[in-house]
DNA sequence: CTTGACTCTATACCTAAGTACAGGGTTTAC
DNA sequence: GTAAACCCTGTACTTAGGTATAGAGTCAAG
C-alpha cells in the first residue's frame, strides 16, 4: 500500500497530472520509482509535498525559492551549519510577509466591524497599514 | 509639490516606468491628471499605492486581489454593509496564509537552532508543518 | 533653436508556471 | 483478446505579469 500512480496523486492533491511531471522536470519533486513499463509510483510523501508546494506558493513564494526551502532538509549531506545559516536567511523574510499580512489583516477588521469613518478616501486604513517607514 | 511625473513615480517605488502605465490599463491604479500636452501627472499617494501593490504581490496577491482590496476603500457610493460583506470575505483567507506562514516559521526557528535530529529524512518538520488536517 | 532627456501610444516580446495534445505503450474488465 | 482507461515522452499552447521597442511629440539648457 501507500503505491500510487500519477492520476491518483493528482486527484488528491487536487492537481493537473501535467503539473507534476512538470515539477519533476524542474527540480521540485524529485523523480521517483518507476515500474517495468515506465510507470511512476509515488508515496503518499509526494502528495504532502504537492500541499507545501501549493501552500507555499499562495504565500507568495516561487517555484525556485521552494525548491531552496525543501532542500533545506534533503541534502543529508550538507553541514549543520550551513542549513543553519540558509533557515536564517529565510527567517526574517517569513517575518516580514507575517507582519505586512497582520498589517492588512488589522485594516480589513476595522473596515470590517468600524467603517464609519470609512467615507473619505483619505482615512481608510489599508494603505496606510503598509506604508510605514521601512523601504527599500 | 508632491507633483511628480511617471519616471520620477517610477524611480521612488523602485518599478519599472511601463509597469505604471500597464497597471493604469489593467485599472490597477486610477488615471491621474494629464498636463496639456498629455504627460500624467502623479501625486506621492500613487507612489504608495504602488508599494502597497508590490507588498500585496509578495504575500501572494494576483493583482485581480489586489485590485479588490483596494476597490474596498475607493468606492465611496458602496454601502457600509457591503464593505463590511467583502472585507470579512478577505479576513478568513489572510488569517489562513498568516497561520501557514507561522507554522514555516516555527519549523524555520527549529532547524535553525536546534538542527541535531535534522539529519534524517522523516523527521524535519518543514513539511510535517503544513500538512495538518485542514485540505481543500 | 537645437540637442538630450523626457513623455506618449501601440505593438511586440519575455518569463514563470502551468496545460493540452499527439502519438504511442500498458493494464484491467469484460 | 479487445476496448476503456490508464501511463509514457515530446512538443506546442496558454495565462499572468510584466518589459522592450518603434515612431512621434514635448520640455529645459545652453
Amino acid at each position: 500500500m501507500d503505491s500510487l500512480t500519477i492520476g491518483q496523486v493528482a486527484k488528491r492533491a487536487g492537481i493537473n497530472l501535467q503539473t507534476i511531471r512538470y515539477y519533476e522536470r524542474q527540480g521540485i519533486l524529485a523523480p521517483v520509482h518507476r515500474t517495468d513499463a515506465g510507470y511512476r509510483m509515488f508515496s503518499s510523501e509526494s502528495v504532502r509535498r504537492i500541499h507545501f508546494i501549493k501552500r507555499a506558493q499562495e504565500l507568495g513564494f516561487s517555484l525556485k525559492e521552494i525548491k531552496d526551502l525543501l532542500s533545506l532538509r534533503l541534502d543529508a549531506h550538507t553541514t549543520q551549519a550551513d542549513i543553519r545559516k540558509r533557515a536564517r536567511a529565510k527567517i526574517a523574510d517569513v517575518e516580514q510577509k507575517i507582519s505586512h499580512l497582520q498589517a492588512i489583516h488589522a485594516s480589513l477588521l476595522r473596515m470590517a466591524e468600524d467603517c464609519s469613518g470609512c467615507g473619505s478616501l483619505k482615512d481608510c486604513p489599508i494603505l496606510e497599514s503598509l506604508d510605514k517607514e521601512e523601504f527599500s
